[in-house]
Formats: C-alpha cells, structure tokens, sequence
RNA sequence: UGGGGUGUCGCCAAGCGGCAAGGCACCGGGUUUUGAUCCCGGCAUUCGCAGGUUCGAAUCCUGCCACCCCAGCCA
C-alpha cells in the first residue's frame, strides 16, 4: 500500500497505450519557458511527466520551451536545470530547446502555405483582435487571407529576411475564422521580433509562437504522451491540426490535468515578480517563496515535494489544495531523516547553584529518537545554561509541564533541576533563574520519587554559541490571496519574517553544513542558511515548526 | 444553447451498475527524557440539484445549477 504508484487518468491511458502497442515506450518532457523561476506548481507538473516516465520505464526529455526571446534569458535556463536536478530527476539525453528546431519549423511553415493552408496577414494587433470577433459571435475573414501562394512565399522569406518591422505582418494557419473555439481562427504562425534570441542570437527575426511549435517539437522528440495543464485544451484541436497537416516524424498526444492551487499562496509568475521587485521578499530564492529554489533555502526537502505532490495526485479538477498538505509532507521527511539539536530562542540564564564552577561534563545524547544509525553528540553541561524564557515561570498550573518555581523538570539529555528563586531586574523582568540539580538523574528518575514536570532543551551558557536565527511563517494570511479581485498584497502576513539574533545553540551546530536540516527539539526543523551560514556566523532558517496540538 | 472543462466528508482523492478506499485537517484515548513522533479509536445512510431507467445507481439517461478556462503578434 504504501509504495503503490500512483494510479491516475493518465497513467490508466498509458497502460492502456502500452497494452494495445498504441506505444512501445512512454515518452514525456517536461517544457518549461525559461522566463522565470520554477515554482511548486512546476514542480508538480514535473513529478508527473518525470514520475509517468520513470513509472513505466520511459523517458522524460527536459526541453526549454524558448520561443520568445523577448522574456528569456540564460539565467533561467540555468536556474531550472539546477532545479529538476535537485528535485532529483534525471532528463534524458542533452537538454533540449525548441529553438534548435526552428529552421524545420520554418520549412513547416513553408508547407502550409505551399499547401494553401498559411498566409502572410497584414492586419496590425489591434485589426486583428477586430476581426478576431468575440466569444459569441464569428471573427472575419482577414482580407489577405486569399493572398497567392507565390506572394505569400515570397512575402513569408522576406519577413524571414528580416525587411519588415516588428508587428508589420504575421504568418497566419487558414482554418476557420468562425470556429466557435477561438484558437481556430486563423491562428497566428509566426510573429516579427527583432531581438537577439538566448540562444540563436540574430539568426532569426521572425518566432514561431507556442501553438505553432509546441506539438511539433513534441513530435521531433518522438514525445509519446505531452502533458500540460488544463487551461491548454482548447488548444488541442489545434495542436491536432498542425501535426495532421504536417509531414511530422510521430503523433504525439496531448493531455491535460489541474493545475495545482495551494491554499496560503500565490503562483502567478507575474505576481510572484512584483513580490521580488517591489522588496516584499529578498529574491526569487527567499524561503518564504513558493518558488523551488525558496523552498530550497527553507529547508523543504526533494523528497517531501515529491511525497506532497504523490498526495495531491494528478486529476482534471481544479481546486485548491490545502498547504497543511506540504507541511505534513515535509514534517514526515524531517522527523523521519534530521538530526536533532537543541538551540535556545529566547535565552533566559539558570544559575545551577550547586554545580561546581570549573566543572563541564560531556553528556552524551543521541542525534535521533529512534535512530541510531544516526549517531549520538557530546552536550557540555555547565553551572550556567540557557533556557527558553517560554519555559519558565514563577507559578503556573497543572497544565504548564516546563519549569516552575520550586518544581522540577528534566533538562533534555541531562539533569533534572528544581528552581529556588528568580532574580529580577528593576523592571520586574525576570533575568535569572537559580536551581540546583538533582543528583543521578543521568537517564534515571530521581531517587526520591518526585518526577519531574516535563522536559526543556537548554544549551550551555559557556559553551554553547550564539547564531541567528530566522523565523519564517507563511507569507499571506489569506487562504486564498489572490482569488476573485481579492487584492494579494493586501493579504502579506507582517510576520512571515522574524529574525533572531541572539539565540543560543549547542557546539555541535557549529559543524552543519550550509543546506543541512535539523530538528530543534520542541521548536521545530531548521536548515543552516544555503549562503549565510557559517561555523563563525551561525545562521538558521526555520523551514516549519513542530505539530502543536497543546490546547491552553 | 459561443466553445471547452469540473462537480464524492472542511481540503485532496479512490470508485466506472451491486450497495461510499485512503490521505490531510479535526476530535477522543494510550505510550513517551521533544506538549513531537508512534499507537488505538471517531469522523459522508451519502456522492452539485431534480427527475427517470433498473431488483439495485456516486456509477446509465434527461433536465437544471454552480464553479473554472478561452477574444496575447505570452506560454
């Protein structure tokens, strides 16, 4: 049961494909714009095309969908790759971009017009949108649409050559300008750009647009089934059509499930970059974005991803998938994989007044509950530690299981102490706790009976190191931040971010490696900074906090 | 009657004519040197609504209703 593959839609289409011989071997890609970073949603689409392949051992091609160098750069193509890579999927072969294709889909395109089934348009954008017509009534026809093959050959090479301007004409299919599905209605070919494009430079001057090139790229890599998302199937009749009028190499299908709505956060490209550039967030990569490289940063793991997107499955619902999903995903990962740790946020100093001065034991701690194989560290225990002020007060009811004076309670990994007074600042505040231990209460409850309340992390106060923490909770605090007209900046949580600078931790620590996660016992799983960590500058990222289900 | 989709527990989601899986969340209880984990138990007489077919329907038919997508020379 639970290593079932997920069975879905699509893999009951495959495995119908596969046992018909429809197809011998499943081919998918992944074909992300490189315009941006990728985000949980890209992630999900990935899990599918990559987890499909793998799942019926076939292959997933990671191709950049790059027809618009107009919003393309070479940092994205690298962001993403870095990104599928450290999801944990394995493209097949070479990277592919859909820009190595374009001399044959220029030959393509020269086929339909030979064929009577393209022209060359002179209408400008806002002519065409005119006789595009509405969503109720028929578009018209363009009056170039019956332009000569020969005109529009030479019309086609000339926009080619690069003699028009941008906007002055288009390469239009001639389908039907009153198809009740407005993707039908003559649908642009291609469109003038004089840009340098990312990767063939000034080659070019004219770009296929998406419909013109999705399917047939699918169709030179042999992609046996193109998954996409739904808002593309009005887009399949035309994808179907271009591949049944051109001599294309193999027949690929296209299919498409819901895309993926986490409840708390917003996945709108053009949002998320109105988050970076007007400083809400640090950067594309800041922990608190949905975005896989923020994710990253925030300590989530590929593997919780990969289980979350498993949960979520893949259907042709839309909806809105509750992000306490994610967070279950990754609080399974970590407890199940990180080592535990204490670090104190709050620090609040116990005197242990009957420890000697000079005195450090080595307590030795395991680095996880259950397992071993994990190891175990050395905790000094000195006279003076560091406790969280949460966890202590001057009287508390039954309730409270941390330290309260005059009781008890188990210093994790170590003694159990009793506090005796508290020491006070002119304002009241308290700025010191004097208790005393038990004595062998190493691993044992104490010898006169009296068990203590509950269990506190502390870290020692001459050993211990000071680090910065940085605490992140969710960057909206609306389920749905950008739903209807709701306004999302509006909805930003003016406490996604907090930042600790003085908070305590154990020796230990100081050995993570940037990018390594960690429980903080009764605090929650924190990763050391993937930039700003260092063993001399300490700096943790809280990725999420414990379960609390403390009631009062 | 513009076209295309989707409607099963608060959320995700199985089911495809034989009498409602599972997960998340939530609520109880047990264990516990993390108020964590783990363990046990609870949680849709009902499948958007209304009719119909059938011995029998969430699953078939008809009609409604709700929500999502489409009028970029974006993808």
């Amino acid at each position: 049961m639970e290593n079932t593959p997920a069975s879905n839609f699509l893999q009951t289409i495959i495995s119908d494909d596969l046992a018909s011989g429809k197809v011998t071997e499943i081919v998918t890609r992944f074909p992300p714009e490189p315009n941006g970073y990728l985000h949980i949603g890209h992630a999900k689409s990935i899990c599918v095309n990559f987890g499909l392949a793998e799942a019926n051992g076939g292959r997933c091609n990671l191709r950049f969908d790059d027809t618009n160098p107009e919003k393309e750069s070479q940092e994205f193509i690298e962001s993403i790759q870095q990104d599928v890579r450290w999801l944990g999927f394995t493209w097949d072969g070479e990277v592919r971009f859909a820009s190595s294709y374009f001399q044959q889909f220029y030959e393509w395109a020269v086929y339909l017009v030979e064929q009577g089934k393209a022209y060359v348009c002179d209408l400008n954008a806002e002519q065409a949108r005119e006789y595009r017509g509405t969503l109720k009534e028929p578009g018209r026809n363009s009056p170039y649409r019956d332009r000569p093959v020969a005109e529009n050959l030479d019309l086609l090479a000339r926009m080619k050559a690069g003699e028009f301007g941008e906007g002055e004409r288009v390469l239009r299919a001639r389908i039907d300008m009153a198809s009740p599905n407005m993707n039908m209605r003559d649908p642009i070919l291609y469109r003038i750009r004089k840009m340098p494009h990312h990767q063939t430079g000034t080659e070019w001057a004219i770009y296929p647009t998406y419909d013109f090139a999705h399917g047939q790229e699918d169709a030179i890599e042999g992609i046996t089934h193109s998954i996409c998302t739904l808002e593309f199937e009005d887009h399949r009749p035309l994808y179907d059509w271009f591949l049944d009028n051109l001599p294309v190499p193999s027949r690929p299908r296209q299919y498409e499930f819901g895309r993926l709505n986490p409840s708390y956060t917003i996945t709108s490209k053009r949002k998320l970059k109105q988050l970076v550039d007007e400083a809400v967030v640090a950067g594309w990569d800041d922990p608190r974005m949905p975005t896989v490289s923020g994710m990253r940063r925030r300590g989530y793991t590929p593997a919780a991803i990969r289980k979350f997107c498993d949960m979520i499955g893949t259907t042709r619902s839309d909806g809105v998938v509750d992000v306490a999903m994610l967070e279950f995903a990754i609080r399974e990962d970590l407890n199940a994989n990180a080592p535990r740790a204490m670090a104190v946020l709050k620090p609040l100093k116990v005197v242990l007044t009957d420890y000697p001065e000079d005195k450090t034991e080595m307590l030795a701690a395991p680095n996880h509950p259950t397992r071993e194989d994990l190891g175990q560290r050395q905790l000094p225990f000195t006279r003076e530690v560091y406790i969280d002020a949460e966890d202590f007060r001057e009287e508390a009811n039954k309730k409270y299981k941390r330290l309260v004076l005059g009781k008890r309670v188990r210093l994790r990994n170590a003694y159990v102490i009793e506090a005796d007074a508290v020491v006070k600042n002119d304002a009241g505040e308290i700025v010191e706790v004097h208790a005393h231990t038990i004595p062998n209460t190493i691993g044992e409850n104490p010898e006169d009976g009296v068990k203590p309340k509950g269990v506190i992390q502390w870290v020692s106060a001459s050993a211990g190191k000071r680090a910065e923490i940085r605490l992140y909770d969710r960057l909206f605090n609306h389920e749905a931040p950008d739903r209807g007209d709701n306004d999302f900046m509006a909805h930003i949580n003016p406490e996604s971010l907090q930042i600790v600078n003085n908070a305590w931790i154990e020796p230990s620590l100081l050995e993570a490696l940037p990018e390594q996660g960690f429980q903080f016992e009764r605090e929650g799983y924190f990763v050391a900074d993937r930039y700003d960590h260092s063993s001399e500058m300490p700096v943790f990222n809280k990725t999420i906090g414990l379960r609390d289900t403390w009631n009062d």
